[in-house]
DNA sequence: TTGAAAGCGCTAACAC
DNA sequence: GTGTTAGCGCTTTCAA
């Protein structure tokens, strides 16, 4: 019977053919230095030992693991899952790892999830900051000389960001409103430091270019993104003395919970309230009223980061200069959930 | 002004201390060896100078890197979202990393996910097959003694699996439409081996059960799991010349696709046509109709896997004794989709 | 209680 | 063309 099957080493194939580990070890590099029979040799051997390349011997010698992290706050909000799954298919089409981790929106976990990947030397960082406001310590990770690509809706100084513009998008969905005819237009926003997000941003500014004064009754923080903190918000929204005729939800998992509040208390949509969502998911074209809502390209975004860190990482980080900036620019879906209000 | 922010090593605490490298490795991983007071000098160097311990280093001589490869076929199906948020949650409390991998349901990509995941030196293995046929390159990895979970509808003779019993799910969500009273009921099946999957059979042996025989042209194999494809099936289905009272889609998206046909052609949901969904995504309660559909629990799932796939990896593979299987048991959640056909 | 030496599996510099 | 030597940053004997 044939040995024990542990993992064969470079050393094993040099006893098996004579040759010197480093030999092997160029051979399997495909080094020009070998001869094409001493390679040929070895290179049977290699296959029938089935020996495979320890990656961590190799990282500790060339101080590069060609792994790079990726840092969620959660990986259920759909945008975050589309930017993985194109992060992990850029990254593995040129030859990386991906570790992944999640803050949970806490800057706590989000600091530890660092030094792990800091410890287990990444070559580059992803990341989705669990607070915009508190960067200074992915900032410090890139000052210690680890490539960082923050993926953000603003920048910060010193770090290299892909934003994704939620504050023109926001802009965009409540400017659509107006543009219908609509002056009183509720905002559900989902996100967690409440109002302070840029998307509640962008709809006071489209309101101000409207000449419309900001009503706070109708942004309303919701402390969440599920449906049912929509279904909540419509609740409250709707008995105002003066409610809204369209309401602009922070996501679409919002928006269907606003549907739902509409389908269940008698309310067409859009015939009584326009709503519009954010995100464009999947299934925001199959909801009850097929939605209109804000749209990116992930995929685009997740490029374009991926691109940049491995630039970053390939042609020397400081070299490259000053913290680079991109976009990628929202768009609005028009589908059948908004119309004209009601006249009258 | 301070020194180049290099990252400092044992070596240079042990420098600025006038301690061996050894006092300080030991002293740094709280040695009882060392005394106090030795520790607390180094503590102190050790902060100062930001040291953080290079893992890479560690993994090579202790042969173990405290990480472990998940390889999914895509991150996009919300039950395997869930499950990766899970995995990753139940890793980072135990101290692992976490590497993903997607095979896009290539079995050539499953292999070179799994090699990449066997030079990195993971720990151990977390596994979504591509194809439940084909998993004898997963038991090779086995073989090699890396610890495999498989998170899979069925089991491999040589390796432990924490199953979701699809077929099971296929089989309630059937039986709850004949208990129902229906007769001819259509299955959407988006799985890529065509009808081969466990929930076509579920599906079967819920009718054979009624004693009724399967008719092909009302199980309908789509090529995929997303909406539009359920919409298609739709059209297929209900041009039948006996079309059927209810209709089980082998996931929500897809049902969201059905339901969508249905509200676009004028047909009640469920007074003309019951809809049985699978996954039980958060949507499913705010489709246009609330809908009926079989849930997991990923989260138990995932929690199961780790648990298992750690217990293999600190206590031993092979000592763990024969392969596991555990399954986490589907149930159904009965909305508002589902009906007794009209009659006549 | 601390230090010296060896070695994890590999690559890189330099001989030959 | 190929072999020898050294060393990546750490842990682990084994001495002292």
């Amino acid at each position: 019977m044939s040995g024990i099957p542990v993992r064969p080493r470079l050393k094993d194939i040099a006893a098996a053919t004579g040759f010197s580990t480093n030999t092997v070890s160029l051979a399997l590099r495909q080094s020009p230095l070998v001869t094409e029979e001493t390679r040929k040799v070895i290179a049977e051997v290699a296959r029938e030992l089935r020996y495979r390349p320890n990656e961590i011997a190799k990282s500790l010698v060339q101080r590069q693991t060609r792994s790079i992290g990726l840092i969620l706050t959660n990986i259920l909000n759909p945008i975050l899952t589309q930017t993985a799954e194109a992060v992990e298919l850029a990254l593995s089409r040129r030859g990386y790892a991906l570790l992944l981790a999640t803050s949970s929106t806490m800057v706590e976990q989000e600091k530890r999830a660092l030094e792990g990947f800091s410890g287990r030397q990444v070559d580059g960082v992803l990341i989705y900051p669990a607070h915009h406001g508190q960067l200074d310590h992915i900032a410090g990770l890139r000052r210690l000389g680890v490539p960082v690509v923050l993926l953000a809706t603003e920048g910060h100084a010193g770090i290299d960001v892909v934003s994704f513009r939620d504050r023109e998008g926001a802009y965009m969905a409540t400017r659509h409103l107006l543009e219908l005819g609509h002056r009183r237009i509720g905002m559900l926003d989902g996100g967690k430091p409440a109002g302070s997000g840029e998307k509640s941003a962008g709809y006071s500014q489209a309101l101000a270019e409207y000449g419309i004064a900001l009503d706070p009754q109708l942004l309303r923080p919701i402390g969440g993104y599920a449906p049912g903190f929509g279904y909540r918000g419509m609740d409250e929204l709707m008995a105002l003395r003066a409610p809204p005729t369209a309401v602009f939800a922070s996501n679409d998992a919002l928006a269907a919970g606003v549907l739902d509040w509409c389908s269940r208390n008698g309310r067409q949509v859009p015939g009584d309230i326009s709503v519009v969502g954010f995100d464009n998911i999947e299934l925001a074209a199959y909801f009850s009223t097929p939605l209109t809502t804000i749209a990116y390209d992930p995929q685009a975004m997740a490029r374009m980061a991926v691109e940049r860190l491995l630039s970053l990482i390939e042609n020397g980080e400081q070299a490259a200069g000053r913290p680079q900036r991109q976009a990628v620019e929202p768009r609005i879906i028009i589908r059948e959930s908004t119309a004209p209000p009601r006249a009258g």
